[in-house]
DNA sequence: GTCTATAAACAGATAGAC
DNA sequence: GTCTATCTGTTTATAGAC
């Protein structure tokens, strides 16, 4: 556990957030320490002073992110075992919309998403700290839901993989969205187009909802 | 077009198998000429000379595979027109199948796909050449063939993106395995694995199918 | 067409002043 | 903690011999 430090060094937070702007841009390799520093207002040696190098700000990243997301979204999920199986479906609903919207539209959560996306599909050594702090949780937390909706035990690998298929229909929109832009037409991807991928999402989740209540009163 | 060439050059051939190789493997950024004109077996300068730089061979790297899955996967594909909606819906849960385990578990497609998947999500440039020769269409023919399925219009916006979906779900599993791998406590993905996501699959596919054909009758 | 040699720019890391 | 200056190795591209 870091504890809170009353003045952080801002020059460590700005390497952290211009590393994640730049890695997320154009990808780790493609980045220079030396592009890094000057877009932090610093210079090179103190990406080495406060992070040790160059892999060593890419674990910061990592590690900032996940922070980030586990205590504004995972953390203030409801508590599962009080909802109706009405309320469960209702709340993955939402997840999976916020989820749509945050990957395509949010201009903040840009470099975020995308720094993250890289990773996941590139390093295999940074997932032993994005895993545990913020997959594992946050797909639990899904399981869960699903399975106070369906009836169907969470921990089983028929709903852990069915939750996999539900989300990565999303974060494929985010990863093919230029393919998907092109095959559609469309200019952008703005709030209209990510209303109609919001609607097919939707209704997959129903019809495998519906299947999964039905398997189980056979 | 490009005309047949009776000897072609086997240095050209060598060093887009080689690129593909390690660009699939580091990504672009990560693989220096020097590592692929040593693996190729000749010199930094003879990708200068047939390619005209590191960029062209990234051009090239791309046109091949797109090639290579059109000539070989996409044009085998049978008449969609004569297909009885039954057949459509199992020639298209064969798609997926197949598609899962290209993505999954085939060693000598493992270079191909994934310098594929960083192409799509890293460099937009390049989707000029993937996408009218590759992408739209492959995805196309999926669209004519759930169209056949389901009585829907296969160049309604509905079903393309409900395709885009249906497909993104292979896809992720791909992009996320290691996540997939960790979280299901697999020590890795094999035969067995991959047939428990096809299961999943297909009964996602199925669900999503009753629906769209319901919604007809309405 | 293929090679060697080299150019010119750039990478990440660090020593040492302040 | 932050800076400048510099070291050492690597990058892509190219000139020119064969």
């Amino acid at each position: 556990m870091p504890k809170i430090d009353p003045k952080p060094s801002t020059t460590r937070e700005s390497l952290i957030k211009t590393g994640l702007m730049l890695f997320g841009n154009a990808g780790f390799d493609a980045t220079s320490t030396r592009q890094i520093a000057q877009a932090a207002g610093t210079n090179i040696s103190a990406i080495s002073y406060h992070f040790g190098g160059k892999e060593g700000l890419r674990t910061a990243c990592a590690e900032y992110v996940s922070d980030l997301v586990m205590t504004t979204v995972i953390s203030n999920l409801p508590p599962v075992k009080e909802l109706s199986a009405a309320d469960a479906s209702a709340v993955l609903e939402n997840i999976l919309s916020g989820l749509t919207n945050l990957l395509l539209l949010e201009p903040q959560a840009k470099d975020l998403t995308q720094f993250m996306l890289r990773e996941v599909t590139q390093s295999t050594e940074l997932l032993d700290v994005i895993y545990p702090k913020f997959f594992e949780p946050a797909h639990k937390s899904i399981c869960e839901l699903w399975a106070q909706a369906t009836g169907q035990d969470a921990d089983s690998s028929e709903v852990i993989l069915t939750l996999f298929s539900v989300v990565g229909q999303v974060v494929y929109f985010r990863i093919g969205q230029e393919i998907v832009r092109r095959r559609m037409g469309w200019e952008n991807i703005g709030p209209n187009e990510v209303q109609a991928i919001q609607t097919i999402i939707r209704t997959n989740l129903h019809a495998t909802l519906d299947v999964a209540r039905k398997g189980l009163m056979q």
